[in-house]
DNA sequence: AGGATGTTGACAACGGTAACCATCACCCCG
DNA sequence: CGGGGTGATGGTTACCGTTGTCAACATCCT
């Protein structure tokens, strides 16, 4: 059995109904989802909980390296439960069905243009998007 | 020689002064700039050019492939002339420096990644961030 | 030159996100 | 097990990048 992150407290420490919610949220959808449908569909569910409240509680998991973020084509933020090692996504432009997917060569080529450049601290974002089986 | 890509109209076809402003500006720029920055750089510069304009000559050259369009962590739109093969981007985080570079293997491992799990029409985004020498 | 039509730009509206801040809920302590 | 200090909440306002509006204007074809 996998540890419960639904509890995670995250931000300054505490626990309360509505982080529990926003967590226990992500970790039963498997596609991105930007704050709004989140809070929506938590209001859907009964949950009181307002959309101040959704941002700051995605932005913590973000920052606490919790749950992944990812810019659609209009800039807006969606946010995905992802497994905590080091990863990218194929995702699907119709549907947003999202698998993860590795490639150490990958991580490697941009470490090695990064350093030929003289850049530091980098980071790199590498996103494949398609259609996925069912969306064809 | 080259084609002469600043009297680039695009657009509906109109070639006017604020157009060619804004592609000449880009020719001269090696760098991602926001629509604000270019926009400001114009006026500086004594062009009579209102943003909304930079705006929509921005947007028609990108739907033109004209120029790369990226969005920062915070979510802004920033734009650049690129040379037009395929090819991705090391930017710096700080001053916008960019390199273009290349890596085939990172194309045939995502092709290959897509295809391993049935999507099609595959696209994607490789984008290395770290900060460069000269702003480290 | 004349005019149809595309373009401009000041301004207002919009949408996502973050700051405010008074009220509230955790949870530690006795 | 109850009081209270401290962090959390959320309605509201503010922000900021971006886009819509629309009257005035420039372009370019004839």
């Amino acid at each position: 059995m996998t540890t419960d992150r639904s509890s995670a407290t995250v931000p300054g420490r505490r626990s309360t109904r509505q982080r529990t919610a926003v967590a226990q949220l992500l970790d039963q959808l498997d596609d991105f989802r930007s704050a709004q449908e989140l809070h929506e569909e938590l209001r859907k569910r009964g949950e009181g909980i307002g959309l101040t409240t959704v941002y700051r509680t995605l932005q913590s998991l973000a920052d606490a390296g919790e749950i992944d973020v990812l810019r659609t084509d209009s800039g807006e933020a969606i946010y995905r439960r992802c497994s905590s090692h080091h990863h990218h996504h194929l995702v699907c432009r119709s549907c947003g069905h999202t698998v993860e997917v590795e490639g150490p060569a990958v991580e490697r080529w941009a470490d090695r243009i990064a350093a030929e450049n003289g850049f530091s601290q980098v980071s790199h974002t590498v996103e494949i998007f398609g259609t996925c089986e069912r969306c064809a």
